[in-house]
DNA sequence: ACCCAGGGTAACT
DNA sequence: AGTTACCATGGG
């Protein structure tokens, strides 16, 4: 069965109703998963993860037992968030398969505390467009700068535009982004949103390779940014992202294909060796 | 000045 | 089908 998340409608947030919600997730390490370039909305002050997904604001901190706390979200939202941070997957469970390669055994062991973020399918499709021969800080200035501009601005800070509020939009309106060649990109997203001749609702329910198909229609999509919108919206664990890094891993330690033990979760292994890629600069 | 960044497109062989 | 210049922008 394709894996769909509880997902309320989008709701502003309200300071009078606020509430905290304390969960149990043995290991999680909310900076390396915030800051691993899934994300790019985050933000940490004194420990306090800050953070704006799906029209929900949210405070995020280790209370250091084992459990974390979300302050000042929504009664209503709990599921969107248990779904967000994927709380219902055993990632010790994963990590101890991945384990039977000696790679990922390292790369596990090295970035402990990692999940994959189950994040809203327009925001991410948008975002992973701008992340395209970019970087991160860059790419975290363009977003914000998209919010700024279009999206509603609430006590807490700007709401990712909402797929409706980009509808018509111009790559000239949308320059002051900064986001160079992109901003036809985004435009074209658009417009094939609006027409429905890419309908992100429907591909909860589609393979990852018809999936993936529908997503490259869009001008500026290629199978990394499809991979990605797949793997960290929909959840799609057997899509594979191959950035830069992840060719140079293939290539150098895998130049005979990947790991029976990764299979069918290809993508959260990715993420693990993604961060070892890097941190090895390999 | 040069190179690279969570790539993709179009125009070539 | 596989290679390559080019695409905007900013940081090192």
């Amino acid at each position: 069965m394709p894996y769909k998340p509880v997902l309320t409608g989008i709701r502003r947030y309200e300071t009078d109703d606020d509430m905290e919600y304390t969960f149990e997730c043995r290991g999680f390490d909310p900076h390396r998963t915030l800051f691993c370039g899934q994300a790019f909305r985050w933000r940490e002050t004194d420990g306090v993860y800050c953070g704006i997904s799906g029209g929900r604001y949210a405070e995020l901190f280790d209370n250091g037992d084992g459990t974390f706390t979300l302050r000042n979200i929504e009664k209503e939202d709990i599921p969107y968030w248990r779904s967000y941070f994927d709380l219902d997957t055993d990632y010790d469970e994963l990590v101890k398969r991945f384990s039977s390669d000696s790679h990922m055994r390292v790369a596990c062991s090295e970035n402990p505390g990692i999940r994959v973020l189950i994040q809203e399918p327009f925001e991410t499709l948008i975002s992973f467009i701008i992340s395209q021969n970019n970087n991160i800080k860059r790419i975290t200035g363009i977003i914000d700068r998209l919010c700024e501009q279009f999206g509603e601005k609430t006590d807490n800070g700007f709401l990712f535009p909402t797929e409706k509020q980009l509808y018509g939009i111009t790559a000239e309106e949308l320059a002051p982004l900064r986001a160079g060649f992109r901003a036809k990109y985004i435009a074209d997203a658009m417009e094939k949103l609006k027409s429905r001749e890419v309908d992100l609702d429907s591909l909860y329910e589609k393979d990852t390779c018809t999936a993936r198909e529908e997503l490259k229609k869009i001008k500026g999509v290629g199978d990394k940014v499809a991979d990605c919108v797949l793997l960290f919206a929909y959840h799609k664990t057997d899509a594979f992202p191959r950035d830069v890094w992840i060719k140079r891993v293939e290539q150098k330690l895998y130049p005979d294909g990947l790991p029976e033990c990764i299979k069918g979760n290809e993508g959260i292994a990715q993420q693990f060796l993604f961060d070892y890629a890097r941190t090895h600069n390999i």
